[in-house]
DNA sequence: CAGTATCCCTCGGGATACTG
DNA sequence: CAGTATCCCGAGGGATACTG
């Protein structure tokens, strides 16, 4: 996605490409928000609209796309009248929770220190 | 930084800001680089600029600060003759290191994945 | 050395209208 | 319902020149 600019520490590079590959994958305004909502259950096309909040057919579609292509959502086509989709994280997509947590708690933390921080002396 | 779109479910927005806020602290194009430069010791501005392949002084300029303003990083000026000013990672800095070990496994399996998977049958 | 000030351009993403 | 096609805008970031 993002092109890798190289360092020059050799060392360096080697650590930084894959947070770079793991970053990009959870790239874009909103794939973050739509593995959360995948998290707790399948989908349909409209049904993640309305979840994801402010989110145009465009873009979902778009994102959804994206994540497909990484292998980390699953696309079923049911073949009702008019036809119904149904996205769903694959094991692969779910193996990002851990990921997923890290950030939060670190978050969590950097949240309370900010706070802690602001407090008079 | 980026505006926290919210989501419907008050539930997965609970979890999504922490995520947002860790993410953002490593948003912007050499961020990533900065930090992984300086976990291998201090260094000077020219030096951290010869390093990180390609950044601008503006962009390592306007980088810094905004990692100073999040306390991972410490800026201090030595008194010489021209001024010299060392950047280090302060502890909280480092407390980041455990996120970024988790990122970069998680790409490591990702590569290894796209690679088998590209294999013929 | 350690930055700032200007100007410029790309591209991610919004709004809106349309389709099978 | 589940998308696609167009048009458009702003922010992030590059290049370059300048300063204490």
């Amino acid at each position: 996605m993002t092109l890798n600019h190289t360092m020059s520490n050799p060392e360096c590079r080697r650590h930084l490409l894959p947070i770079r590959d793991a970053l990009d994958i959870l790239s874009g305004k909103w794939k973050l928000q739509i593995l959360v909502s995948l998290l707790l259950g399948n989908k349909r096309f409209r049904e993640m609209q309305r979840e994801v909040d402010g989110i145009t057919a465009r873009m979902l579609s778009k994102e959804l796309k994206e994540l497909e292509m990484n292998r980390l959502v699953k696309r079923t086509v049911h073949d009702t009248t008019p036809v119904t989709v149904e996205y769903s994280l694959t094991d692969y997509g779910r193996s990002l929770q851990p990921v997923l947590t890290a950030l939060e708690n670190w978050g969590l933390e950097h949240r309370r220190r900010i706070l802690t921080e602001a407090l008079p002396v």
